[in-house]
DNA sequence: CGCGAAATTGAACTTTATCAAGTACCGTGG
DNA sequence: CCACGGTACTTGATAAAGTTCAATTTCGCG
């Protein structure tokens, strides 16, 4: 018989797409997922490839990307445990991952079939709901996304991220970044250099502290004033 | 007795969330629609407000934008003809509106209820596959959106954006922009001194052809050469 | 412990934003 | 129909910001 390993219930209700399912569908979702383990930049599906599962991060760093005509990467995400890596159903069979996607760190996938997901999709109205509210927060992000993008100074970006991953973490003032700096500045679409500029005007400004990956926000204040108001007063 | 006006039917279908619908349900679509006349400049709802109403245009040009904090105006989008402004339904009743939406000229916008869009939705399975198509479509679009403002080169934007313009107006190398110019560097998120200069250099180069608002591409394949490889060789 | 990648720092360079001025265009009212 | 006023657009000069290049230091991993 073939051993295979399955998720626990609870690993599978924290993704936003699971989140209302009663257990009878959850059961159908662990039978059905496959967990992949993945090696550090280990791809997981390209840009333009045919889509056919959904996945979903168990653990580790994975990053979804873009690779521009002059070989930069922009990044438009990092996913970490509990987030979904792409809302990949659709009814057409001849959509294409938007991005590419690759293992940052030694990860773990969840993955299900599109079929599958679309079978559930159409038998349950609470995964019906989720998924509609996944895709909408997707949205909502990346509209979010576009509006730091158009603000050309890099100042605010840092700032901007720095206050997100500070809410995010409950508002606990020291933390970790999530990842190196190299792959926040191409998520910010900066250069490193200007990165590394950023965050040490903010030290010096006595809002954050920071040694290499750590960081510690001195002056919540004044970094969610540097967000929300930015240069209205300049 | 009331008087109404209804919209054609296939005023309704022109419409993605709505393209696969039966009759019946079209002409349900058709009794809940309500037709509103926009003035130029008029406001049609405004970010955070809470989401009651899916809107649709039906002639005119709509913008979606967000104001900065230092007071400009960031354009995600202009609607015209046959585009859907926001897929805005939601399970959620608390949700906003991302954006703020003004008609830029005299305009006539399509809406329904949310509620009646959440009831059809849980009807028709050709509904529900609409809708999330629909949404599929409008991160697809964003996440273009973000790439072209990842290249911080001001060119590729304003040649990307003519390129996608022409290919949008089935590759006929003579076309209108859709909106002034102001609003298009808004979109592009450059200044329209900026806008103005690169088209000056795509003229120079002979690439394009314009005055005021018409535009007439002579070298397409030195735009798509633009566009798909711009600096590679550089 | 040592190697290689990541991060920092400085300096020169490129690009775009900003400021300012002038021109063209559009709709309104005379 | 023309004059007017306002907005949009263009153009030039200047300044600000980020990128690029290069060199050095630090960090993380084997």
């Amino acid at each position: 018989m073939l051993e295979r390993r399955l998720v626990e219930p609870q690993q599978v209700r924290q993704f936003r797409m699971f989140r209302n399912l009663d257990d009878d569908l959850i059961e159908q979702v662990r039978q059905h997922a496959r967990i992949t383990p993945m090696r550090a930049r280990e791809p997981l599906f390209r840009q333009r490839e045919p889509v056919r599962r959904s996945f979903f991060c168990l653990s580790g760093r994975i990053k979804l990307f873009r690779l521009t005509r002059m070989g930069s990467e922009k990044i438009f995400a990092i996913a970490g445990v509990g987030d979904t890596i792409l809302d990949s159903i659709s009814f057409d069979s001849r959509r294409k991952y938007p991005l590419n996607c690759v293992a940052i760190v030694a990860s773990e996938v969840l993955s299900v079939e599109v079929d599958f997901l679309i079978d559930l999709f159409n038998r349950s109205q609470p995964a019906r709901n989720d998924l509609v509210e996944s895709l909408i927060t997707r949205t909502d992000q990346l509209i979010d996304h576009v509006e730091l993008l158009s603000v050309d100074k890099a100042n605010y970006r840092v700032a901007s991220f720095l206050y997100d991953e500070y809410s995010r973490n409950g508002r606990t003032p020291i933390f970790r970044l999530p990842s190196s700096k190299k792959h926040i500045a191409r998520f910010l679409s900066l250069q490193p250099e200007t990165l590394s500029r950023c965050l040490k005007a903010l030290r010096t400004e006595g809002i954050v502290k920071s040694s290499a990956r750590d960081i510690e926000i001195l002056n919540p204040d004044a970094l969610e004033e540097l967000v929300s108001d930015d240069l209205l007063a300049a």
